[in-house]
DNA sequence: TATGAATGAGCCTTCATTCAT
DNA sequence: CATGAATGAAGGCTCATTCAT
């Protein structure tokens, strides 16, 4: 193995973690199994990382932050109720073309939920925080901050129920069908928020 | 009797891995301490069940169709929002009242997904039907199919998000405010697709 | 396996452990090695007793008092000085034929001393106890209470003090002749506690 | 500059080994926590001792030769046999004083003769004849060479059997009691080797 | 020389499952 | 039928040591 920097280390434990989660599920990503996804001797897992489970934790931080980055993809001009029901179609887009990261995430939500249920706890608020935010910065002046916080925690209800969907039925026409319906909800609350359109 | 006898013994399974998997997790619901909290001897659940999936099916399987008993409590004379809003409140009362049994639902889903995806697949379809059917006994002569179809889908997706939100931040307030905005949002949706009242 | 007692099975480890604590030490006594030493799959091993620890306290326990039973070995009709002299030839006449056991008790005596204090010392004052019993047999009515508690008590000093001579320099003639003088200075001891002989 | 360097580098180690063998004991003793408890880098350990039983030795070495500094802090005047037990009492209150040394003493005694018999036996007989030279320069012109021997070991005899004892049952009020039987013992086989006082 | 990085070997324990009675 | 006894396979982790800089 090339000397490289820990954190470098750190990130190919985390990258191979992901990939073992999504192939074989939480339960049966092993130590041994992770270490040979990142091609290194089982050892070298626990110098980087002390326990499993803090490798764990790590994953489950770096994945969770992933699907926010789509949130910002949402072109300006558009309504209130247009860009919410945008910013869950970017979402479920991100999920549906990285189907892995997706399933890795789901099954490590339940896992840290169990083994460290503040971290988990954290980690979620920190991420409704930024669908918030990001809502905020591109309809923020136009919605009461009320309306602006139920829009962000529905738009994330919506957002964890296709994605159970999705992992249920696997259908991916299915998962647009059901993405627009969900989008057509969501812009009917932010209507139901805002002041008419024109008036 | 000796019939009897054995499918009574299944249930107390059932029963104990529920209980085993609500408080200790899918991933550490081992046979021995499903056993111990069955109060058997660890052979008698392989003499019963040929392996653990055979029990974990059973269980998921059973777990599945419990929340779908609370969809048909809903008062008659309401409008088609209405009755939509109020089934969705119904079954998120449901898993808020049995957090245990929600728990174990979730993470045995998952875990059924991994073990058995047809199987995961079909019961949760069953699961849609059953809301779409339990929506239609209701206000199905007034709405059209497609719309109703889109009802049920969005009452499940909003339900599951629920349950994700509930598990992550464990507010039993703040679940009841994202559960009435969801039931604003699922009622304009409804309102969207019916026609006006009293037209 | 033939389908033994628990019992049975419980002796045939502690053997397997003290054979092997004799030929590689406590520290290289591995459950594997125990396990093969007893011919038996490591998994039994667990099966019987919980941990590895549990092995070992039994262990001790079963060695620690082996020894004492060549306390009782002592013909009659002997003076007191004879007597105990005679019995701390006894007990070093033990280890000296039993080396392997003689050695296993040492280790396993600091080894519970660090894993399980309470227990390591509760085991010795039991031994120091069966050893202030046995001389009271013999000989307690012609030494009062103190002197023959102080007379047991400088026995084990000798005995324990031998052990680690011999241990360290391995002589079977040096062992017999330090045991010599080591009986002379007990008798020595007890005499100054008796009566003067014929007196 | 280099090589004092390298010197006091072996000392800091092996201080820090007792420390640590004295707190963890022998099989916790890693060469990680020995590095840790020197402030050392890990890899520094083996930059100076080859292996870690050569660190080992090199503790074994330097802890057997410290209690028998207390041997010549006997004032002079005494009898034989006062010299005799005043010298076991000296020795017993240096391992009273420093319970540290002496528990990682003993465990060490046995680890060396796992691990270097010869090395065992070897520094054990030095210390066997340091003790008799010292008894040697008090009283030796009173007491011919066999009796001299033969109190020596009795001493040393003695003195372990204490040791393990104390190590026993931590009591220090019974080690003082032990102790005095144990010097009473002593002075009467002195005694019993010894012209009568005057004659 | 000095040390962070890396690792092969091995340890204790647990698990689902089967066997023998 | 029912169950105590038994076990192969695997899991997470630690250790002394070496490598590369």
């Amino acid at each position: 193995m090339a000397r490289v920097g820990a954190d470098l280390r750190r990130q190919d434990f985390v990258k191979a973690t992901v990939k073992v989660i999504a192939e074989h599920g939480v339960a049966n990503a092993t130590t041994r199994r992770i270490a040979a996804a990142a091609d290194c001797p089982l050892a070298s897992l626990h110098y980087v990382f002390r326990t499993k489970d803090e490798l764990f934790y790590a994953v489950y931080e770096s994945l969770f932050t992933l699907p926010q980055q789509s949130l910002d993809q949402v072109p300006a001009g558009l309504t209130p109720s247009e860009t919410a029901a945008e910013m869950l179609r970017q979402v479920v887009n991100w999920f549906s073309t990285n189907p892995d990261l997706a399933r890795a995430q789901s099954e490590l939500f339940f896992w840290t939920i169990r083994n460290q249920p503040e971290m988990a706890t954290k980690i979620y608020s920190v991420g409704v925080e930024a669908t918030e935010q990001a809502l905020g910065r591109t309809i923020g002046n136009r919605l009461d901050p009320a309306a602006l916080k139920a829009t962000s925690r529905t738009l994330i209800l919506l957002f964890d129920g296709l994605l159970v969907a999705w992992t249920a039925h696997g259908d991916l026409e299915r998962l647009k069908a059901e993405t627009e319906t969900a989008c057509q909800a969501l812009a009917l609350l932010v209507s139901s928020h805002s002041p008419a359109p024109g008036s």
